[in-house]
This record gives C-alpha cells, sequence and structure tokens, in this order.
DNA sequence: CGATATCTGTGTTGACACTTTTCATGAGCA
DNA sequence: TGCTCATGAAAAGTGTCAACACAGATATCG
C-alpha cells in the first residue's frame, strides 16, 4: 500500500495540531502548509477535511480552516459524549472481556498505582506526571479494547484527542497545590482500581456505574478549570455586552 | 451564503444514497458523477469524503469509492453505539425538558397510537406505514431535541441515517404474516409511551432504561431479519472458504 | 500459465475564478 | 479642521477546473 500525498499532509498536520505546536484557534493555510509540506494544495486540502471530521480543525468555505476552538458549552457536551460511550463500553468490558484484556487492564492500573506512590513522596514531578497521565490513556484504551467494538472504540478515541487538544493546553497553566494534586491522584487511582474490579467480575452494572461516576468527577473539574480561565488558548466567545465593554 | 459546488455534489449524491437509488455497494465514479452534476471531479470528490465521514460512503485510494456496505458485525456495533447514545440521551432528556419538548414529543407519539390502530383495522397498509415510521423517527428526535446536548443529537441522527441505509433496503424483501407485525407495531408503541412517561416526570434513570430496552428490541429484531436474508442488497462479505465455494 | 501491454479511473498539479477582508480614499457633517 | 462613514479597489486565500501522472485491473501475447 504505497502512501498518498494526502495520508502524508494529514499525518503531517494532525502531529503539529497533537503536539500543540498548531494550537486551538491556529489559522491553518493551504498555500503554506502546502509549501511545507512539499505538495500541491489538493491533498492539504483533503487532509484538512479529515481532521475536520476528526472533530480536529474547523473548515468554513471560503473563510479557511482552523484548529478548532471549543467554547465551553460545546466542551462540556463533548464530554458528556464521552461519558455515555465510555461507561458503555466499560459494561460491555465487564461482558466481553479475555483474559488477556484483564492483564493489560491490570498492567496500566499496577503502573499508575506505582507512579501515584512515587509522585506523592518525591518532588520532582514533571516526567512521572506524564508517565502518569501516559498509563492513565492506556488503561481506558485497555477497557474500550476489552469492550470488543471497534466502532465505538474509535469514537471514544476521536473524543479523547479532541479532549487533548482542547484542554490540554489550558491545564498545564492552572498552578494547583500540591497536596490537592496528590488526593486528587489517589482519588483517580482507586476509582480506576474499582472499575478493574467490576469488570473483572464481570459486572457490567457495577462497571459502567463505576466509569460514569470516574468520568462524572473528572469532567466536573475540567469544566471547573476551564471556567476558571478568564483570557487563555481556549477564549470563549464574548456575548455582544460584553464585546461592548472589552473595547 | 453561496451555495459551493461542493455542497451541490453532496446534497446531490447524499440524496440518492438516502432514497435508495444507490443501495448499499453501488460505484461512484467521479467522472460520471461529475458529468451529471455539471461539476468537476474536484467537488465531487470533496463531497465523496465528506459522505464518507458520514458513513454513507466508503473510498480506497486508488480504487474509488461506493455506497457503504456493511456486514454482521459492524452493523451490530453501530446499533450498540445508538443504543448506548440513544439512551443516554433519554435520560438527558427526563432532566432537561421544557414544556415544548414535551408537547412535541407527545404529539408525535398520539399521531403514532393512530396510525397504528388504524393499520390494524385496514387491509391498505403502504401508505400509513411510511407516516408511522415517519412518526417514528419523529419521536426520536423529539426525544433527543429534549436532551439539550446538539453534539450528542447530530451524531445519533447520523448512525440513524446509516442505519436507515443498510437496513432499509433489505427490511422491504422480509415478508412478515400481518399478525406478527401489528403485534410488534403495538409493543413498540407502548414502549415508546412508556419513555414519554418517565421523561415527563422527570425520571431520568428510568427513561434510559426504557429506552435502553426498546433499542435492544428493536435492534435484535433487526439483526434477526439480516442473518436471515441470505443474499441480499446487504451481502455480507464472504470468508475465504465460502469464497471457495461459490465459484 | 506467466509476463507484458493497454485501459480505466483516481491522485496530483498549476492556473484561473471567485469571495471575503482589508485598507485607503474621499464625501458629508459637526 | 477633524471625525465618521460609505465606497470601492487591491490583497489574500479559497473554490474550481482541465490536463497530466500514476496505480490497479483487464486483456493479450508468448
Amino acid at each position: 500500500m504505497k502512501s498518498v500525498n494526502t495520508d502524508i499532509a494529514y499525518d503531517y498536520i494532525r502531529k503539529r495540531i497533537l503536539s500543540g505546536e498548531f494550537p486551538p484557534g491556529h489559522p491553518l493555510l493551504t498555500e503554506v502548509l502546502a509549501r511545507d509540506i512539499k505538495v500541491s494544495r489538493t491533498p492539504v486540502r483533503d487532509a484538512l477535511r479529515k481532521l475536520e471530521t476528526d472533530g480536529l480543525v474547523s473548515i468554513r468555505a471560503h473563510l479557511g480552516a482552523n484548529v478548532k476552538k471549543m467554547e465551553l458549552k460545546e466542551f462540556s457536551e463533548m464530554c458528556d459524549l464521552r461519558l455515555a460511550l465510555e461507561s458503555h463500553a466499560a459494561g460491555l468490558a465487564a461482558r466481553n472481556h479475555t483474559e488477556s484484556d484483564l492483564r493489560e487492564i491490570q498492567f496500566a492500573l499496577t503502573a499508575m498505582k506505582r507512579l501515584t506512590e512515587q509522585i506523592a513522596r518525591d518532588a520532582s514531578e514533571q516526567p512521572l506526571l506524564a508517565e502518569l497521565i501516559h498509563e492513565d490513556v492506556r488503561f481506558h484504551i485497555a477497557v474500550m479494547t476489552a469492550a470488543k467494538n471497534d466502532l465505538m472504540k474509535k469514537e471514544i478515541l476521536r473524543l479523547h484527542l479532541i479532549n487533548r487538544v482542547v484542554s490540554g493546553t489550558s491545564m498545564d497553566k492552572q498552578p494547583v497545590p500540591k497536596v490537592e494534586a496528590d488526593a486528587r491522584r489517589q482519588s483517580v487511582l482507586e476509582k480506576h482500581q474499582d472499575i478493574y474490579t467490576a469488570i473483572a467480575a464481570s459486572d457490567p452494572a457495577a462497571a459502567k456505574r463505576e466509569m460514569e461516576f470516574h468520568l462524572q468527577e473528572m469532567i466536573d473539574h475540567s469544566l471547573l478549570l476551564m471556567t476558571r480561565v478568564e483570557s487563555g488558548v481556549i477564549a470563549r466567545e464574548l456575548s455582544p455586552e460584553e464585546l461592548a465593554y472589552s473595547s
């Protein structure tokens, strides 16, 4: 399977968006991108269209493309969507998991446990934090995989990515007291353990309930952080009244 | 807002797919379509890409585009996805509905009741059946609207459309005894009434549960019909062994 | 039966058309 | 004179097109 230019352009742009090099709202000019990637504008346009449907880019006819920027309402809706899908998937995982699925989930879980304790003990957090997040993602992916529904997995992964782009950039700027953060991490860990237990016990209702609870907690936290951010990378739209005052 | 050629092509192709004029598996040649729509191939290609992300078309590089054809597994996964979203939406509807939402739901419900009874009485069913389906869709849309989550509504509508294209073509060919069909319609009606009652009572758990049950029933029925269809418009992929026997 | 030529149809390109935005110019008015 | 606002021309960038390049399928020939 020869890789076509469209795919090259897609990977290039997508990578930059996910790495934060193209932050939300960043304009994506087809000509500039075409020059950088060294292909013509057509495959770039195709790539942008594809990214739009991934939810990472927004395109308006004649007005060009931007990295997707979400206001609070849309973000909240997306979180709820994710809640619906991922909790359902947890229920399915309790039904359909194999032995190897369980091992994978548990593996991520023990890694998280180790990292959480280590972070709580040590002062130097930064690289460990990234690793913890990575294992967190791994845990969730493992659960979705165990659900044995590829379409659902794909859809949830899509939402995860959008979430990462939209909220990832703002989270960094929020200084949180270490004690509070440690408590949160501990709580997250326990929730994950509950989810694992329910899945391992083949108890769909419990798995679903625990996942729902876990995600709701996370969502509340995210939304709280976002509303605190007055002017950030993810600027919410100003209402007409607010606009009048800001000039 | 001037409509661009891409949109024209998109509407044209989409309409044909939804109307059944382009059945699942039907090849979509860019040149032919371009000639028919009287635009160049570029906007047609864009339109096909968009339709691909709607889930109505599948494109493979250098191999062209077809109207999406699903095998049983994927169809079943999609149904489950819809179940997750729509039952969650029902729960939200119980929380967030307004008075006008309730009226809209009830309106569709009474229309369905009238039609169901009429169909059970009379022999001439065909035009009434179409109307009944229409009111059924209306009911579900009204519930999703009441949930007050546009993203979720959009996603569910997308799944509805795919469902219609994929299963719509096969359902017609399945002759079902009238008594049985009437009983099913009556049962569907009652389920809808239960859902309405739960939403009106602002009981999210009940609304979710009823919707989940209703959809599961529908899905089981659909899957049953599909598995019965040996060779139909929605041909499942033949396994290598089966292929060996069929030639 | 396998290698090769041909053919169909997509992928890609660069040029052109059109839309939107911006900015400068100038008229109208206090 | 200085300010506001209409106007329109230029700039910037996307949408569209037709021609070419190339991959994959089919037919042909040894």
